[in-house]
Formats: structure tokens, C-alpha cells, sequence
DNA sequence: ACATTTTGTTAGGCTTCCCTTACAATATTC
DNA sequence: GAATATTGTAAGGGAAGCCTAACAAAATGT
């Protein structure tokens, strides 16, 4: 199954590609504060579990899985970042953090949902309504 | 540090013990579907961070340390699913299943802004006119 | 082309959190 | 009160996810 972690890592990894910038290991560590060991050793696991293939320097690639995988990921990272963001007024590193977090646990049937409501509330001006209310 | 798990069989405890009724560590193993030895194991660890006092048979108590701590992710938890459930019109079974892992990672000031968030809308009649708008 | 730096891997170790099996102590039932 | 069931603990083990140190291979600079 794939972890918390390596989801970070894929994600990483999609949206760079995504790019068409090339990544590396290296570029993983350095993202997310951790080893070149432990990177290496993910991906690894990543590549066992067919969502990219690794050739080590060789560099990365992902494969339809892993896209797939990443997209929804993703998905869910900019939907909640998003409401966060525009309907709470959060700040984009607070919005980022906890989107970067809840991603990785939160059903992608609840995202669906506050993804229609963000567009709900912004057909109806909701977020400049709701900063009144606070500073009220 | 707590960790995830910590926090869900101390957040049990914490209401258990609020209902008056008593708690021991195979009711936590039952309710988590872990082994005792694990609960055991666990309840020394909370005992360490003296969020409880545990005397084996005797009996779990919770500390104020404990209360407090108990509490926020409580608190966390009854915002996260009251959202969920009265505003995004979810399941109560989704709703609780999706707070049950988002109250763990979420900061509590976001939290604090959703639960200001919920009242706006309760103010304002959103849940309804969310429903009608999706089922337009 | 050779020296240096960068990047990746191996090896070994630590912690958390879970497990099973076996045993000990306490409660319950008859 | 003795037999049985319940509950907790000890011992040992495994996977995930991180680490450091040391080494290997490749890329870069001059």
C-alpha cells in the first residue's frame, strides 16, 4: 500500500515531470528535509509498486499508474488549498501546510464535495460575506 | 511528541471518563481492533507524556495535562464533523470517519476558522441553498 | 585527462506501532 | 473455594520510515 510519504514523493514527482523539468533524488531530499538514503529506498518502493520506474541515475520516470495515482493526489492538494485559501482567507503557507497533510487522509468523495462547494460559494460571493462576519 | 494513535485512544478515554463510565485497555483494544499488548504498550507511553495515570488493573485515570490535551482534539473532532455533516451535507458515518484522521493533522487555527465558518453559514442558510444548488 | 564535487547505494542502527504466543494475575461462576 | 474466563504483561518479531558513515560511480571544472 502506499504511504503518506511516498504520496508526498509522487506528487513531487508528477508535478515536476509535469513541467518537463527532469527530478531527481536529490531534488526529493532537499524538498522534504530528509536523506539521500531514505529517498533512494522509496523510491525503490515506488518502482515496486509500479508507479514510476527508477534507473537510478538513469533518472525518474512515472508510469500511467503513477499518474493516475498523482492526479488525484494533486487534485485533492489544490481543491483543499483552494478553500482554504479563497473561501476561509487563510494564508497560502497555512493553506499549503494543512492541505499537504489532509490530502493523504481525507476521502475523495468529501473532496468532491467541498470542491462543488468552493464553487458555490464563489457564485455567491460567500468568502467576502463570511469576512464581514469575522469583522463584524 | 503524541503521536496519532496516542491521540485516539486518549481522546476515547477522555469521553469515556466524561460519561462517568470506566475504561480499561481492553475496551481500547476492542474499539481500534489492536491486540492488548499494543493498547499496554501504548498506555505506558501516554503515562510517560503524563496524560494519564495507569496502574494496569487498577484502572486508567486522565490528568489535567491529559484533559487539556484531550480536549483540543475533541473539540477538533465535533467542528471537523459538524461541518461536514450540517454544512456539506455528508453521511454522519463519512463525516466521522473523515474528522477521525483530519483532526490529527489539521493546525487548530484552521479549525477555529472553520468553526466561525459554520456559524456563518448556519446564520445564513448556506447548507440549504449548497443542496438545492447541487441538485439544480 | 585528472581532480573534485555531486549523486546514489550499502550497511547498520533507531523508533514507532503493530503483531503473536505464552504466561500471570485477577474476577467470575458454579 | 475451586475451576474457568477475563484481562494485562513479557518476550520476541516484523514493516515502515527515518538516520549516519562509508563507499562507488558519474558528472563537472580546469
Amino acid at each position: 500500500m502506499i504511504t503518506s510519504g511516498l504520496e508526498d514523493y509522487l506528487e513531487l514527482i508528477y508535478t515536476t515531470i509535469k513541467q518537463n523539468k527532469d527530478i531527481k533524488a536529490i531534488d526529493i531530499a532537499n524538498r522534504f528535509g530528509v536523506s539521500r538514503p531514505s529517498v533512494s529506498e522509496a523510491l525503490i518502493r515506488l518502482a515496486d509498486l509500479d508507479l514510476i520506474v527508477y534507473e537510478g541515475r538513469k533518472g525518474i520516470k512515472i508510469t500511467e499508474q503513477g499518474i493516475t495515482e498523482a492526479k488525484k493526489i494533486s487534485k485533492k492538494h489544490q481543491t483543499l488549498c483552494k478553500f482554504f485559501q479563497e473561501i476561509l482567507g487563510e494564508d497560502e503557507i497555512s493553506a499549503n501546510k494543512n492541505a499537504c497533510k489532509i490530502e493523504h487522509v481525507i476521502d475523495q468523495k468529501l473532496v468532491e464535495k467541498i470542491r462543488k462547494f468552493s464553487n458555490f460559494c464563489k457564485d455567491n460571493n460567500t468568502a467576502k460575506a463570511f469576512q464581514e462576519y469575522i469583522h463584524k
